[in-house]
RNA sequence: GGGAGCUUAGCUCAGUUGGUUUAGAGCGUCUGCCUUACAAGCAGAGGGUCGGGGGUUCGACUCCCUCAGCUCCCACCA
């Protein structure tokens, strides 16, 4: 088949999908195989493919492709996340656009318009995916809030409430005013905030609720609150404020009188060592309260406004408020001073609102016992961290696991299935027709309308911790009296995950808590991490910067391969990427170099009666040889996980060792044919590395692969088996790595003496080399002769290994120069000799070093010898 | 404040119980080549006292101490 000249990605990367696709090429079934299982970390329902999204789906595709072709049953299941709060505050935002709030239209309504825009958005980015050449098995695409997880998730629910492990409380919780939601602790992110420190001065109360002409002064950055107060506190070894013991304040503006009251929590040396207790705006404040019975008193409502308890304001923004109640103070000159202050605040990761304290009741998980458990799974190595430092990450978080805040505010997501009965007690069951059943019991006269259900939703992570599973049988979870269907015995424990550090504890450890419940076995065997995905400058992708490209634009110009090949170039586990557009055209180019190889390699005449030359036979089995020892080499490197270290063996192995020495060895001469063994190898070894090279660009790959031979429909590169390792002839090519060493530095040389390369010379050396390799020499290096002995009259010397090499060349050598750097070079392998035999005569070294290190040893000092014997046979010449 | 990690060539990174690595790769740079697969290419070259200082050792990028700088996580003094 004739080849285009340039390589057209567009024209062939889809081609090639669809040919996957209707072959079902990536659908899996359970069988006598072993199986290989990802689940993808599902994306956002409504979320657009990013290059993180790009990073981490080829990873996780080199991975599934990898596990294939070494002959397992590979399965990789895609999906997406209903994602509670992003996608709830899209249709917020559409809603607006068309004149709605989600509070006119009730929750049904509004979840209609939510199911009707995932129904339009929903599942973009899974199509995008395919562009990347992701070959996952879209048969079994699922979605978190598909109704049968949707019943898995409920189902764990009610197990987890039977157990005693979930529970209402009321807490303090973080308050997303925008969303209207609680958000974890995980959710809300601190940044360093400039605002204002007021001093506020509080008159002491005469007893009656009267001020005294006595003050003390506090310093809050929230004076917005001080009607919430329930007390002053200082430190009980505050000898300042010792006057105040037993005394009561006045609040300035509404003068309630509060107590003075002492906690060690107050540090006498921070602010004035006075601090307003807010106990329902504030998590110590709350605390505080709770060890000395303070009323709670909440005067901001759940927009941030403040309420009728605030007594002044009312209606107003925190925000505005506080700028207003400043005024105020300083009319009534309570405000003392104002300072710059800069403190860290808390914002939601959502919405970007500032979080507010808030008390409210909500539904915990309890996480001791998970937690624990979860802990064990990788302290005891049963699930490996790649890279290794994450887990001191993780156990510090597990050890200090605070329990799990469940319910969120808002309407998209699997609705709490608690239902309060008239009498206020609840009863938590999966459906409405059990949950009044259960109510019966409690009072039988109930029907269905007296039930009401919570308002609120579940945790998107309540979902998606169950992925692993609930992906193969939603049925099981929560059904420990159930026996899981056979996708889930054959497929689960899946074997790795590959994922972002920053989800870690949201997703990564409540996995393998839910595996642990309901599995009783892990999630998955390997975590590998990627890193972030950062701009050269090491800046984060973000909108606002547009320094984020669209990864479907770079497929566009570049190819999906190339864009693979760019992405996983720099990324090392658990490292931070940073995105250059050149690693991708660094891709493309290798695209370019498979692509003209095999239209130098098809466009040869073959001769079937041509004999073979020496050169080329030797090529061949060096080349023969290196391949299987680069094969164990990127096994060893998948092994490990070194993605990156395993494509730039072989991305080697192709341009340096194949092209550049290899093709150019056996190349034939400008009209002469080449013969038919030399042919059939050179084929051999380029179908080799198109099976290296595919899980890592599967497109190219595939094309050249159909091309290069008839191949039947339904045949296809991604199932052809990975090269075998075989025996490696070490010796050939530590041999030829000397010949390509020498060669290396003849043409060197002739490029400094400026000697035209196509001029024969005769090249001298002495010392031993294998004479097989000569007729590589004499063509590398386009020598006219090689011959045994010293060069006469000026040359230029080099050692390579043990041999001395001679490029005869009149008047250009430095004799002096070159017995300099011999000398030196002596030294330095007198030195290290001394070392070796310092170690060998050790006693301890020998009795306790493992017999491969003492033999390794020995090597060294006998070629530390064989060195020092030709350098100084080398230098003992040159006088 | 607590913890973890990082600092090696212009850039991004390897460096595997301390020793043939008197430090490697890819990209970039420079020089010479439009040589009939490929200029998105070929052939060469230059470039690092391995963050600073100290120590252990025959020998340190590697181990220990210390200082400096950066990153992340956790916790948040109102």
């Amino acid at each position: 088949m004739e080849l285009s000249a340039k390589y057209n990605p567009s024209e062939v990367e889809d081609k090639w999908y669809a040919y996957w696709l209707e072959n079902k090429f990536f659908h899996s079934e359970p069988d006598e195989r072993e199986p290989y299982t990802i689940v993808i970390p599902p994306p956002n329902v409504t979320g657009i493919l990013h290059m993180g999204h790009v990073l981490n789906n080829t990873l996780n595709d080199v991975l599934i492709r990898k596990a294939r072709m070494d002959g397992k049953n590979a399965c990789w299941v895609p999906g997406t996340d209903h994602a509670s709060i992003a996608t709830e505050s899209k249709v917020v935002a559409k809603l607006k656009d068309m004149g709605l709030r989600k509070e006119e239209i009730g929750r049904e309504k509004f979840l209609e318009y939510a199911w009707e825009w995932k129904e339009e958005h929903g599942g973009i980015i899974l199509q995008q995916l395919r562009k990347l050449g992701a070959s996952c098995d879209w048969d079994r695409t699922r979605f978190t809030m598909e109704p049968a997880l949707t019943e898995a998730v409920l189902a764990t629910f009610c197990h987890f409430y039977r157990k005693g492990w979930i529970y209402r409380g009321v807490r303090m919780v973080n308050w997303d005013p925008e969303a209207l939601t609680a958000v974890s602790d995980d959710e809300v992110i601190h940044r360093d905030t400039k605002s204002h420190f007021y001093h506020l001065r509080y008159y002491i109360s005469d007893g009656n609720g009267n001020p005294t002409d006595k003050y003390l002064v506090i310093a809050t950055t929230r004076p917005e609150t001080i009607m919430a107060d329930a007390a002053i506190c200082v430190n009980p070894n505050d000898e300042r404020h010792r006057s105040l013991r037993g005394k009561k304040v006045l609040i300035p503006l509404i003068n309630r009188e509060i107590p003075v009251i002492e906690d060690d929590y107050v540090e006498m040396d921070f602010g004035t060592g006075c601090l307003k207790v807010t106990p329902a705006h504030d998590v110590h404040d709350y605390e505080i309260g709770l060890r000395h019975n303070l009323p709670v008193i909440d005067i901001i409502d759940d927009h941030g406004r403040l309420n009728e308890k605030a007594q002044i304001l009312v209606g107003q923004d925190r925000f505005e408020a506080r700028k207003n109640i400043v005024a105020l103070l300083q009319e009534s000159g309570n405000l003392e001073k104002v300072e710059e202050y800069t403190s860290p605040v808390g914002y939601s990761e959502r919405t970007n609102a500032v979080i507010e304290p808030k008390l409210s009741a909500q539904w915990f998980l309890k996480m001791s016992d998970l937690a624990a458990d979860a802990l064990d799974a990788v302290e005891s190595g049963r699930i490996k961290f790649i890279p290794d430092k994450y887990r001191n990450t993780y156990r510090h978080w597990m050890e200090n696991a605070h329990d799990w805040c469940i319910s969120r505010q808002l309407w998209w997501g699997q609705r709490i299935p608690a239902y309060y009965l008239p009498g206020g007690q609840i009863v938590v069951e999966e459906t409405p027709e059990k949950a009044l059943e259960a109510a019966r019991k409690i009072d039988s006269t109930l029907c269905a309308s007296d039930l009401k259900q919570d308002e609120d939703v579940l945790d998107t992570w309540f979902s998606s911790w169950l992925w692993p599973i609930s992906v193969f049988d939603p049925q099981f979870p929560g059904h420990p009296e159930r026996t899981p269907n056979p996708d889930l015995t054959y497929y689960y424990p899946t074997n790795d995950l590959v994922t972002g550090p920053d989800i870690i504890f949201f997703w990564v450890a409540r996995m393998i808590m839910a595996g642990g419940e309901f599995m009783a076995e892990v999630p998955f065997r390997n975590v590998y991490f990627t890193g972030i995905v950062r701009d050269k400058l090491g800046r984060k992708m973000s909108k606002t910067l547009g320094n984020s490209p669209n990864p479907l634009d770079l497929i566009e110009k570049y190819g999906a391969d190339a864009v693979r090949l760019g992405m996983l170039l720099c990324s090392s586990a658990g490292n931070d990427i940073l995105y250059d557009e050149s690693q991708i055209e660094q891709g493309r180019n290798f695209c370019g170099k498979i692509w003209n190889s095999w239209r130098l390699v098809s466009g040869w005449t073959v001769s079937p009666t041509a004999k073979q030359s020496d050169c080329s036979r030797i090529a061949v089995k060096w080349f023969d040889s290196l391949l299987l020892r680069t094969i164990a080499a990127v096994e060893d490197h998948y092994s490990k996980f070194r993605i990156s270290d395993a494509l730039m063996a072989v991305y080697k192995l192709f341009w340096d060792d194949y092209c550049s020495w290899y093709l150019e060895l056996v190349k034939p001469a400008f009209g002469e044919a080449v013969d038919s063994a030399t042919y059939k190898a050179t084929v051999d070894f380029f179908e080799k590395l198109l099976k290296l090279i595919h899980p890592i660009m599967p497109f190219i790959t595939e094309e050249l692969w159909q091309a290069m031979s008839e191949r039947k429909t339904g045949e296809t590169i991604m199932y052809q088996r990975t090269p075998e390792i075989g025996q490696v002839d070490g010796t050939l090519l530590d041999n030829f790595d000397l010949v390509r060493e020498a060669v290396n530095s003849i043409r060197g040389i002739r490029a400094q003496k400026q000697i035209s390369p196509k001029l024969s010379l005769d090249i001298f050396y002495e010392g031993k080399l294998a004479p097989e390799l000569f007729p590589v020499m004499e063509k590398a290096a386009n020598v006219g002769a090689f011959r045994e002995g010293n060069a006469e009259g000026a040359a230029v010397s080099f050692l390579v290994g043990t041999v001395k090499f001679s490029v005869p060349l009149a008047g250009f050598i430095n004799e002096d120069e070159e017995k300099l750097k011999l000398s030196e070079e002596l030294e330095h392998q007198m030195k290290f000799l001394a070392g070796v035999r310092a170690k060998l005569s050790n006693e301890k070294f020998v009795a306790h070093a493992p017999e491969a290190v003492v033999a390794l040893e020995k090597k060294k000092e006998s070629d530390a010898l064989a060195r020092i014997e030709s350098l100084r046979a080398a230098l003992s010449t040159m006088n």
